[in-house]
DNA sequence: GACAATTTAGTTGTGCACAATGTAGTTTGC
DNA sequence: GCAAACTACATTGTGCACAACTAAATTGTC
């Protein structure tokens, strides 16, 4: 197990790190298809349907914002939730422009059926409470860096 | 510290774990589609073409156990890889169940280009090295469990 | 008031990801 | 030796994600 700093050991480095970062992803993603299959959501929907529950109505600019998704991934995403009768669309009155997104009465109902699903998640992560904010808190920072563009310099030497 | 089923701190603790977890990954996938763009390589393209550059040739299953993808994202992805040069595909003489993938001229000359993506990501997520190799065990971990399946510790009374 | 620039959603095209299913080659049971 | 079971891939269908573009409404400027 001699680590020893070589060059081509930065290819590894890098491609394990964003592998692991993919995968865990991914992984993530099947745990989530699995527990929401009975509710009839995606992961993504249910992080739409997370946001409305706590606040409403929003716009489709203000959930793309909250969820760092654009309208093209959000506007299929929301004609399918009101097919399916979660959510109502309309446009505002105070700016044509803007679709306000609120949950209907059944979209509302599914809280109370959702809640149970987080420590379900969360026991599925086998991760201890300080990992979990300290895991959040370095992926937070790290999406932030990746958001901010290219960064000064690169700290070598 | 009681754990209750509805208690709003769990379900914003999950959240913001799992959306931090969400969103890390397509921030880096973006990071990842402006870096490869000139080599005309996607991200999963260029996760095969690491494995290949390793090892060589591998079939359609051993690629899946390395890149935890199925044939179904496979197939199409080397499709392209083959329809670009990058990959030449072929029965395997041995077992012709499988297919044995492996790079061309032109793809294992995509080496030499790609040598420099590293260590411009690494340094694109502001990341010690302590870090992200504290990370990439992290997330090793994260992903084994939730593959595991079951929740591995119910830590229930 | 007219018109250019901006903002907000939606549309189209490409690609990743996975479930479910189909197909051909291989191995096993008898 | 042959049918059943298994294996490796491919295909189909659904959904997410983003780039590029379009359409409509609003705002700013004159």
């Amino acid at each position: 197990m001699e680590e020893h700093p070589a060059d081509p050991r930065m290819m590894r480095l890098e491609a394990q790190l964003c592998f692991a970062l993919h995968a865990a992803s991914r992984a993530l993603d099947g745990v989530y298809r699995r527990e929401l299959r009975d509710l009839g959501l995606t992961y993504p929907q249910y992080l739409v349907m997370l946001v409305l529950w706590e606040r409403q109505p929003l716009s489709v600019k203000e959930l793309g914002a909250a969820l760092r998704l654009d309208s093209g991934t959000l506007s299929p995403l929301l004609k399918r939730l009101e097919a399916a009768g979660l959510v109502a669309r309309g446009r505002s009155t105070a700016d044509e422009r803007s679709v306000l997104v609120r949950p209907t009465a059944d979209g509302a109902a599914l809280r109370a059926r959702a809640a149970l699903v987080p420590e379900r998640i969360l026991a599925a992560t086998g991760l201890q409470a300080g990992e979990i904010a300290q895991l959040r808190q370095v992926l937070g920072r790290v999406t932030a860096t990746l958001d901010a563009g290219l960064p000064a310099a690169a700290p070598l030497g």
